[in-house]
RNA sequence: GCCCGGAUGGCGGAACUGGUAGACGCGUCAGACUCAAAAUCUGGUUAUCGCAAGGUAGUGCAGGUUCGAUUCCUGUUCCGGGCACCA
């Protein structure tokens, strides 16, 4: 009886379907696990070996959960919305829905075959609007809601009017815009239109009007993580800052808590640190700098200069930039000020300038008549710069106002520059400048010429910046010979009591963009009446997508949508939500999937909490799992939910990469008939001749092997160019071509010659991305017909660390494959049939057995699945070996066996007449008494310098075996006049007696 | 530039809180079975010296702590990943 994996699989795969296997229920009696997986986009292109690590993983884990007594909920869906269907659908004009539908359909079939234990019944689609519907509704709490920042968390808008109505909005400042204050009778006194313009600014989902990434090619707007270096991230196209009306989540009003929640959820720590950096939250203090501007119109000629200029200090002399600068007639003060964001407040007596973004509101006030143009043409410059010249270039750009701020301690005036290293988005889109203490604030300095004043001393060279924070400041009036990072403290106190500085806390995050020009996405449930946004009746959800024929933009930057009459006819919303929300509750969604009253009941959601094991690639770091974090967040808030934190355990699971083969053609130059027919057959040169190009036999051994290869004896080459071509792995072998195949591969090879080394043709090996383009992929499905799925799973797990990347290499599958053919033969033989017995197992035969059950469940459970696999096979050799056939100890290994091969382990469990299932069978308890081992002779040694041997039990504990070697005479002797400091027990190697 | 992570045989990778390297698999070599091949099985496989028993060196490099370091500390090189004018 053999072992048939592809029939073995079939009938598994079908009858756990029909048995309902995989089916689970919110059972409140059962303690649960939720393990998931980051659910798959559904795009046109095939699967290579890479694709599901992540799903086996999750899937080994899910199934050894189940065994360990768990109600495993592992569901699966489909990420369904998204920019790339309707770019096909523009390209091919195939509707979104149905390519969507069409590339569910083959995921589903590729993964089917490796026979996941995923319950469809609970398959969510984010396209589909009884899904959508409540991604919807969820909006429009997000919509109907605002963050109490002095409760920390968010509160229906209801009660914020409430509060308006009595005392204003003094005790919460409107987070859209602070400089709008208002008391309640003013409140009162505001039309309905201006009310709704005002809490519009507070909403956790808000419409505002603002800056943002449009992406011409994509005709859309883009979220910050969406951009990479200044290109879309999907389809690498140019991305520019464009002013208009979008919808944002204010995610930033979170950005603390999403902070704080990394504290109590199990994420790698590159994980962690990407989001916090990517929130980027900094201390500091704002310092507000009375300016004082020069006359904004030019003065009239002749006019004699103005000597009243008051509050200016003498100039520290040999400061020519000053200088020059103050015997300029014209300036006169005026009633500006400045406020900068600082995270070294220390440093204030070190400023030398200052730098404010070239969009700040204050440049047209303050600059003076000379500078005008100067400014005006600085400006036109760095509009016409795109953000992707900007990045690539870095230049030290600039240009002064003509303008002074003034050092509130010791008054000297500072000029104040404009610049486009400072960006108008952060802090208060100003800064002061200290060169000697900041590398670009220094850089700036020396190419504009500005003296740089030192307050470091020796710990400032004059040729560089140094950020230090331990020196102690010199040249700093009441802060001198303080250590820079207690001066921190002290200097923002004396900046609150003169009233000009407070305490400030920043965030690189900005809030998230939520709407997209696009037509493939969930529409807004939002009609404008009169600029108001005015929610749809819940009743009225889902607000279905319309079906229309073209994709293209509607008018003015408008989304499709504004291209359907009925659309438009009521007003609605004519953006679409992005792809990132439909994800952002989708594992709510899993736990009560067909409920049509509410979006997850909290009976379920309660039940199943947090999602205990979350496994995803790294590339959602600061996408998705934000978003995610802060929907549920908000959602808890709501008391929707009863936990805020969306996951417990994150799992990022590595790259596979592919081992790329390279062939070598040759480019003939010589006489036109060597060339023509180099055309018409291709000649291709192993690796090893390849290797000694540039040597001198390379010449001499081409010719040699062309010579032979047209039969012309007298032929003579002038010159030889290799080109280094990608060929497909898989008809490479190890590192030896196919050449047949190879000839197949491609029509214009198929007359191709081959010069070799030792009768092989050898290809060129690399280890890069996997890519189709790059002819190195191999499709699962191929490996699953050819060894089957259980094979192809173990192995994907024998391959290394889950979390790490790795090259593939699919000869190594063999081994693999070779041990479930062994496990198999424990049972049955190919000609004697049947040799697994009831006889009663040896003690040595069950010590194997538990310690592989021992190591298998340690290594399964956390999460090192690789040396799981090992330890697998081990014991199915130590049986091998044993010859034990015994299914005493047989079945208790296939259960172990099960999450990683659960098919053939279900067709043994069923062979050796075990009723019911596998996947419901217990997980075996390791009998440790049968661990126990026998005596063995140690040697013993004193500070590792053998000396004896001893006799000892191998399970003896360490004081038994110190008491047994501080009795032994020998040792006693050594140890006269010493006492041990310690004695060390290696296990199976040595004991140490060190003194 | 900054911040993480890593470096172990020909290859992928083991080695749990320091315990006396290289598990397991691939590849490879030798042998058994076979007319032969495949499959299967057995044994060897870090380097080096030795017929052998055995010795010596060895976890990127240079030091340190320790009876003992792949593991801890300091410095350094290289590779991978993330961020990138965030004041």
């Amino acid at each position: 009886m053999e072992y048939n994996f592809s029939d073995i699989e079939k009938k598994w795969q079908h009858q756990w379907t029909v048995d309902g296997r995989y089916k689970v229920k919110t059972d409140p009696s059962r303690p649960k696990y939720y393990v998931l997986d980051m659910f798959p986009y559904p795009s046109g292109a095939g699967l290579h070996v890479g694709h599901p690590l992540g799903y086996i993983a999750s899937d080994v884990y899910a199934r050894f959960k189940r065994l360990k007594g768990f109600n495993v909920l592992h569901p699966m869906g489909y990420d369904a919305f998204g920019l790339p269907a309707e770019q096909y659908a523009i390209d091919h004009g195939i509707h979104p829905a149905v390519s969507t539908d069409a590339n569910i359909r083959s995921f589903r079939k590729q993964y089917d075959n490796i026979g996941f234990c995923y319950d469809w019944d609970r398959e969510v689609r984010t396209s589909d609007a009884k899904y959508y519907k409540w991604t919807q509704w969820i909006f429009l709490q997000l919509f109907k809601s605002w963050y109490d920042r002095r409760q920390g968390k968010a509160m229906p808008v209801e009660d914020l009017v409430g509060i308006f109505e009595k005392e204003g909005n003094l005790a919460h400042p409107c987070p859209g815009n602070t400089a709008t204050r208002f008391t309640a009778a003013e409140w009162k006194g505001f039309d309905h239109r201006r009310q709704e313009e005002i809490l519009m600014n507070y909403r956790l989902a808000y419409c505002g009007y603002g800056e943002v990434n449009w992406c011409e090619a994509l005709g859309t707007v883009l979220a910050n993580d969406e951009v990479i270096n200044g290109v879309s991230e999907r389809g690498g196209f140019p991305v520019v800052k464009k002013k208009l009306r979008q919808w944002y989540l204010r995610i930033t009003d979170y950005a603390d808590r999403l902070l704080e929640g990394l504290e109590k959820v199990d994420f790698s720590d590159s994980m962690k640190e990407m989001q916090s950096n990517w929130i980027g939250k900094s201390f500091g203090a704002e310092i507000t700098f009375d300016v004082y501007a020069p006359d904004t119109t030019p003065a009239a000629p002749g006019a004699p200069p103005t000597s009243h200029v008051t509050g200016f200090a003498a100039h520290p002399p040999g400061d020519p930039s000053l200088a020059t600068h103050t015997t300029r007639s014209g300036i006169t003060p005026a009633p500006h000020r400045l406020t900068v964001y600082t995270t070294r407040p220390d440093t204030l007596f070190g400023v030398d300038f200052m730098v404010v973004a070239p969009e700040h509101e204050l440049i047209e006030k303050i600059t003076s008549a000379e500078q005008h143009t100067t400014v005006e043409e600085y400006i036109a410059y760095v509009k016409s710069r795109s953000e992707r010249e900007r990045m690539a270039e870095k230049k030290i750009t600039g240009c002064f106002t003509g303008a002074y701020a003034v050092h509130p301690f010791t008054g000297l005036h500072i000029p104040i520059w404009i610049s486009e290293y400072v960006l108008a988005g952060y802090g208060t889109g100003a800064i002061m400048a200290v060169p000697c203490g900041d590398e670009r604030d220094f850089k700036f300095a020396q190419y504009f010429n500005i003296p740089i004043t030192n307050i470091i001393g020796e710990h400032f060279n004059g040729t560089e910046a140094n950020p230090t924070k331990e020196a102690k400041l010199e040249n700093s009036g009441f802060l001198d010979g303080i250590v820079m990072k207690d001066a921190i403290v002290f200097m923002i106190e004396k900046l609150e009591q003169k009233g000009i500085g407070t305490r400030k806390v920043n965030y690189r995050m900005r809030d998230a963009s939520f709407s997209r020009q696009r037509y493939w996405g969930e529409p807004f449930p939002i009609i404008w009446q009169d600029g108001i946004a005015i929610p749809l009746d819940e009743k009225e959800l889902p607000l279905k997508l319309p079906h229309v024929e073209k994709y293209g933009p509607g008018p003015e930057g408008e989304g499709p949508l504004a291209n359907v009459p009925a659309w438009t006819a009521r007003h609605l919303e004519t953006n679409t939500m992005p792809g990132y929300a439909g994800s952002s509750w989708y594992f709510l969604r899993y736990m009560d999937p067909h409920n049509d009253e509410v979006f997850c009941s909290r009976a379920a959601s309660d039940y199943w909490g947090q999602v205990d094991l979350y496994i995803g690639g790294t590339e959602h770091a600061v996408g998705h799992l934000l978003y995610s974090r802060m929907w549920t967040k908000a959602l808890y808030d709501l008391g929707l939910i009863g936990h805020d934190e969306p996951y417990k355990r994150l799992v990022n699971q590595g790259m596979i990469q592919g081992s790329s083969r390279f062939v070598y053609r040759l480019e003939l130059k010589g006489t036109h008939q060597v060339e023509e027919r180099i055309k018409k057959t291709p000649v291709f040169i192993t690796y090893g001749i390849r290797n000694i190009e540039g040597e001198p036999e390379f010449h001499e051994l081409v010719t040699l092997g062309v010579r032979n290869i047209f039969n012309e004896p007298s032929l003579e080459l002038d010159s030889i160019a290799v080109s280094t071509l990608h060929v497909d792995v898989n008809i490479v072998d190890g590192s030896e071509l196919d050449t047949e195949a190879f000839k197949k591969w491609r029509a214009e090879y198929a007359n191709a010659q081959f010069m070799l080394e030792d009768g092989k043709y050898v290809c060129g090996t690399e280890v890069e991305k996997m890519s189709k383009s790059k002819f190195n992929t191999v499709n699962p499905d191929d490996l699953v017909n050819r060894y089957g799925a259980d094979t192809f799973r173990m192995y994907e797990m024998f391959l290394g660390p889950v979390e790490q990347s790795k090259p593939w290499d699919t000869k190594g599958i063999e081994g693999v494959h070779r041990f479930l053919r062994k496990l198999w033969r424990l049972f049955f033989d190919e000609n004697k049939g049947k040799i697994w017995t009831t006889e009663q197992a040896t003690p040595a035969e069950l010590k194997s057995l538990y310690k592989t059950i021992k190591k298998v469940e340690e290594d399964t459970e956390r999460f090192s699945f690789n040396t799981g696999v090992s330890a697998l096979m081990i014991g199915v050799n130590e049986l091998t070996d044993l010859k034990c056939h015994k299914k005493e100890v047989l079945e208790k290994l296939i259960v172990i066996l099960t999450p990683y091969a659960p098919h053939v382990a279900e067709e043994l469990w069923q062979l050796i007449g075990n009723p019911g299932s596998i996947l419901d069978a217990p997980y075996p308890k390791v009998e440790e008494k049968y661990l126990v081992e026998t005596a063995k002779n140690y040697p013993i040694a004193i500070n590792g310098k053998t000396r004896t041997e001893l006799n000892i039990a191998l399970d003896a504990t360490q004081q038994q075996v110190e008491a047994m070697v501080l009795a032994d005479e020998t040792v006693k002797k050594w140890l006269e006049g010493n006492s041990p400091k310690k004695v060390i027990y290696v296990r199976n190697k040595m004991i140490n007696v060190v003194i």
